[in-house]
RNA sequence: GGGCGCGUAGCUCAGUCGGUAGAGCAACUGGCUUUUAACCAGUAGGUCCCAGGUUCGAUCCCUGGCGCGCUCACCA
């Protein structure tokens, strides 16, 4: 009888040939082959050749096994006193060797899939033919196992296997097996490595999917559509930041890599799609930090009829429906701190907390120009910017959340509608937890005349951060009218930060930026290739 | 970019007040049918980040470089 959803397992492909070399084992650089079994034994020397191909085994087979995922078997193991369905009947299952622990004719090993690991148990009397299969099977090898389901001694739920296939052999050895990998460098270098070997790195991957697809459903579920929109942009916008620059041979011309999908989305709200969001990878050519990477993913949305009162909600209704579905609650725990994510979240005015904090109006030129003396703020050459300046310094690290933080400065919002009745207001809010910033937000401008006027305010200013010319192309967009609309940015990282607890961007990062390392000489790579026949 | 710290075996780490290095795990050999950091006995494994300098002699001291971490500045 076969295991449901298992199909059997092939014998190991006897009719491999050691006269092919095994492609990519002992070919060009690679970072090491320490193991010693995996290169030719000098003749004489005792013990036998444990090279998969020495004895005509593929170690790296065409085809895998049908497997059934560990989690879901655990989950009907039981336990010995009471057994659960599927104790007793047969399985196969697919996954890394992690370690072996060998008593001679009984080999106790974990296997890891994608979700759970499950101990397998290798007897010499059930694997009978299969028996000397194991000696070919190292710690971090790729397996594929089947047998039937049950308990050890101890209680522990073992797969005791019948068949076993090597289905990729790891000539490259295993992170040691207590420490794992600690050293934050080869981390995340070798994320490849440290997503099997170190605790709770692919629950937070895992995480991070289950939080964006939720994103996903959420936003479709109110009716809004996902677009995609330029990466290569001819021209700065929807932000301030340094931007990447490349060239485009066919067109011979520079592009900026954008560093927002902003003015494209909202030119799909003048085209009528009404309801748009995106989750687009930005690119910022500033400085790495526990919260920022050059490259990171954010949300953002256009709701045409909608403001930004419209706007806080989706922010928090956003945030703690995606909080219940992937952490079962609103509760959070970031950096030493519990959270409440339960909306609606607090709100308080830019305004109000300027004079609360900083101990004056922002608009109080001459104050906020002592204040930010007194704090050693430098000048960046514009009184706006100064003030908002003091504002970070005076009022952020009050901003422990989550907390909507709303109307602010039109100086500084150039791409928002001013405040009905307070010119100088624009209807804009940021959304903060734990002193980091997580949203932004505003009722969209979407007056030709002012944006033209705010955009040639922005490119005459002397800030270095600002576009180099005026997008003309946007204007004209809006000359033929966006309907009133509102818009939000969240940073995607961050919030995934703030959902699986983790300090640093770098680890809801796959493969987080960092400085190529410096390539291996020529010389190196030779000393590097195993000696011996292959 | 500035400041502080780190770089030793495949991994995690000791150590050498300057005389070319150790442990545990991994690997290899032998033993072991209920372990789960298995255990017992043995073997092997190093450009002590790189390059200069000082010295009879440098992994150690000095200078420079490279890489990483923390932190400050900029940024979301």
């Amino acid at each position: 009888m076969r295991p449901a959803g298992g199909a059997p397992i092939p014998r190991p492909c006897r009719g491999f040939s050691p006269a092919e070399p095994p492609r990519g084992v002992f070919r060009g650089p690679v970072l090491y082959l320490a193991r010693p079994h995996d290169r030719a034994r000098p003749p004489g020397s005792p013990g036998q050749d444990r090279r998969p191909w020495a004895a005509g085994i593929d170690p790296y087979p065409a085809r895998g096994v049908s497997a059934e995922p560990i989690a879901r078997l655990l989950s009907l193991m039981g336990t010995p006193d009471a057994p659960g369905p599927r104790c007793g009947t047969p399985a196969t299952i697919a996954g890394r060797l992690l370690s072996l622990r060998d008593f001679g004719k009984l080999v106790f090993a974990p296997v890891q899939d994608r979700g759970g690991r499950l101990q397998i148990g290798l007897e010499q009397a059930r694997l009978g033919d299969w028996w000397p299969e194991r000696k070919y099977l190292d710690g971090g090898d790729l397996v594929g196992a089947s047998g039937v389901l049950g308990h050890t001694k101890k209680g522990e739920p073992t797969l005791w296997v019948t068949e076993i296939r090597l289905l990729a052999k790891a000539v490259a050895p295993p992170p040691e097996k207590w420490h794992g990998l600690v050293d934050v460098e080869s981390r995340y270098r070798r994320r490849y490595v440290d997503l099997w070997a170190s605790e709770g790195v692919r629950e937070v991957f895992l995480k991070r999917s289950r939080i964006v697809s939720g994103i996903r459903r959420f936003l479709e579920a109110q009716g809004y559509i996902e677009v995609e929109t330029p990466t290569l942009h001819p021209i700065l916008g929807g932000a301030t930041a340094r931007p990447f620059v490349t060239h485009y041979n066919a067109l011979d011309h520079d592009f900026f890599l954008r560093i927002a999908p902003e003015l494209y989305l909202k030119r799909c709200i003048v085209g009528g799609l009404e309801r748009v969001f995106e989750i687009a990878r930005n690119f910022r050519n500033e400085g790495l930090s526990p919260r920022h990477n050059p490259e990171f993913s954010m949300l953002e949305l256009y709701e045409a009829q909608a403001d930004y009162r419209r706007m806080m909600e989706i922010a928090e209704t956003l945030i703690e429906t995606v909080a219940r579905e992937t952490n079962g609650g609103t509760e959070v725990s970031f950096r030493g701190e519990r959270y409440d994510l339960k909306a609606p979240f607090q709100r308080e005015s830019y305004c109000e907390l300027f004079l609360r904090h900083a101990g004056c109006a922002y608009d109080d030129e001459p104050r906020v120009r002592a204040k930010a003396r007194e704090l050693e703020i430098p000048d960046p050459g514009n009184f706006a910017k100064l003030s908002n300046d003091v504002f970070e310094a005076c009022v952020e690290e009050h901003l422990r959340g989550p907390v909507i933080v709303y109307d602010y400065p039109v100086e500084i919002s150039p791409l928002a509608k001013r405040k009905p009745g307070e010119p100088r207001i624009a209807e804009r809010f940021e959304v903060f937890l734990g002193g980091m910033e997580l949203g932004n937000a505003f009722s969209e401008l979407n007056d030709p005349a002012d944006q033209y006027q705010r955009f040639a305010e922005q490119v005459a200013s002397k800030d270095p951060e600002a576009p180099g010319e005026i997008d003309v192309d946007y204007v004209q967009a809006l000359e033929y009218g966006m309907p009133p609309a509102g818009g939000l940015g969240i940073g995607i990282d961050r919030l995934v930060m703030v959902l699986t607890g983790q300090d640093t961007i770098r680890d809801v990062l796959l493969f987080p930026a960092l400085r190529p390392k410096p390539a291996e000489s020529a010389g190196d790579a030779a000393a590097h290739a195993a000696p011996g026949e292959a």
